[in-house]
DNA sequence: CTGAAAGCGCTTACAG
DNA sequence: CTGAAAGCGCTTACAG
């Protein structure tokens, strides 16, 4: 049986079997330009019927875009679903106007698939999903005049970002702890030259501020980032006597409650446990983790729209608020 | 200042000002056709200079290619890590070879993003991450004649597929359980549509063959893949008093454990528990879990190659073998 | 060894 | 309202 081996029609073609112009065809099919009600209607129905679509990549040469976005994600991701929710969030959004998502692994420091990706021209626009502080990416895109959004804070005036609301909703979940009676926080965070790290310690003093309660800084441990060094600060943190230990992240809450519970030391009951940003790992645990959920989805959402406007392209401003949820659960009874 | 405002140099331009044709600098970069030793060296010396970079886009439309794959990934993968590392071996392979990665959602049941991928002809061929029984992707992708390898088993003579030996390697998980001389083995997994779910469950009865003793079919769950449904069928497991959980992936095991704390069950004292798929949960839990560690970059990797052969490039055939190890923890001592 | 020309499949001034 | 033509930036027979 001959397949139906369905002919990949161009416009040419079209305009042949139509006894018209490839100028009509391509103006009938794009809207663009004065034509008559008939023969646009006569084309489309051509189109449907043998279900035309048009060459993208040609397209795209003709008008000098690609109709791809570019979307950098670091390779040593270990908030796995962030970047996942992010990354649906802008595939989703590019998707309903009609672009598509290149990733490119985002090596630490290096740039090398991003060069690539911006020299050889294959995308109109790049989407950093992790701002690190002084990015050679963020140079790099600048100098190559390449449109980009970054994911995250920026306190660079040129930079277009879109983020979180982790400073505010840090402070929020710290003053809600203080508001429980709990006076010595000790807060456990990532990399420092990750802007979020930033912000979380922040949220993180202005809610002692807020509070008129004074921050131990010496139960403040940033830049621990393996399991080795989150043994030792949990150890220092339960000899201190801490009230409440607040992990920025789930990977880092996950293993502070594996410490723990090596320790023999008992959640909430002997100890509290937060978490500033939310998974299945916090609901699920044992006990479940009091911590923040951030709309990442829609986050990721906001950035391609921004990158799309940036483009041109016409994006109804449907930029949603981007909102978060303070999940109270087990890990910080107080009774 | 003005900017040093990069100009883009394109093939035209740089014949100009060489005083050579367009194709002899066409030749000098890609290296096909006779051209002069002398007249090579200029151009490329000039490319270097200026740092030109051909269009790719450009060079695809005339080859009819896009240098572009695409991955189809599942919107709903719980096995993040395993789409991750997969992704990065393929993103990786693809970059040695000049080609970049489209990512595309697949949503349950629908097609609708890959279908629009193939039919703007963005892509030159697809690897699909999750082979589903009787897969809608793999259809429409053959009747597209788009050329495709899944990751995963596949049962389909036409389909080229890459995939790990889950078969096996369960097998010799399951082997080592019965050898230690654990007898009623409950089975918890995923989805009966995943072929992955199939290769497990036949690597835990193949073993149970091999070591001669008989499998217990009433502790077999497949199709569980909620909170709800695991803590019953742990509490099944546990009043027909099971000698050991398998769980067929990470998350299902993270649950499962979770119950049995909740139930006041100990691992490995009462009852034993391991994971058919390894993570740095079951490395960090209390207690660390025994389980199977794949090689998934790898995979990744493979797949690509076998994807980069069938667009007929010319891959050194470097195809690692597959490999996986079985990595003992506590939570399966036996003393 | 080198080049003029046609072509990849589209778009878009420009001129009817 | 419609079309012939040039152009997007490359490649590749074909003919020197």
């Amino acid at each position: 049986m001959p397949e139906q081996e369905a002919k990949i029609y161009t416009i040419a073609d079209i305009a042949k079997e139509l006894g018209v112009s490839k100028t009509t065809v391509s103006r009938a099919l794009s809207g663009k330009g004065r034509i008559g009600a008939e023969t646009a209607q006569r084309v489309q129905e051509f189109v449907r019927e043998h279900n035309y679509s048009p060459n993208v990549v040609a397209k795209g040469l003709a008008q000098s875009k690609t109709y791809n976005l570019g979307i950098a994600l670091p390779f040593d991701c270990v908030d796995l679903s962030f970047f996942k929710e992010c990354m649906i969030g802008i595939c989703e959004t590019a998707c309903r106007y009609s672009y598509d998502c290149i990733v490119s692994i985002q090596w630490e420091g290096g740039l090398s698939q991003i060069e690539r990706l911006v020299m050889d021209r294959k995308v109109d626009g790049m989407i950093v999903t992790r701002s690190v502080i002084d990015s050679q990416v963020v140079r790099f895109l600048k100098e190559r005049q390449m449109p980009f959004v970054v994911i995250g804070p920026s306190d660079d005036w040129e930079v277009v970002s879109v983020d979180n609301p982790n400073q505010e909703a840090s402070m929020e979940l710290t003053s809600l702890l203080l508001m429980k009676g709990l006076r010595k926080l000790a807060l456990i965070g990532g990399n420092n030259m990750h802007y979020v790290t930033e912000s979380r310690k922040q949220g993180f003093l202005d809610a002692h501020m807020e509070q008129g309660v004074l921050a131990d800084r010496s139960v403040i441990y940033t830049d621990i980032d393996d399991y080795r060094k989150i043994a030792r600060v949990v150890g220092q943190g339960v000899a201190a006597q801490v009230d409440c230990f607040v992990c920025m992240d789930e990977l880092t809450c996950m293993s502070v409650l594996g410490c723990l519970h090596e320790m023999g030391i008992r959640v909430p009951a002997d100890v509290k446990l937060v978490s500033m940003y939310d998974s299945h790992r916090m609901e699920f645990n044992t006990p479940p983790v009091t911590s923040l959920r951030f709309d990442t989805y829609g986050l990721g959402k906001n950035a391609c729209m921004e990158m799309l406007k940036m483009l041109g392209e016409n994006v109804e401003d449907e930029q949603l608020a981007l909102s978060y949820q303070l999940i109270l659960r087990e890990s910080t009874k107080t009774t």
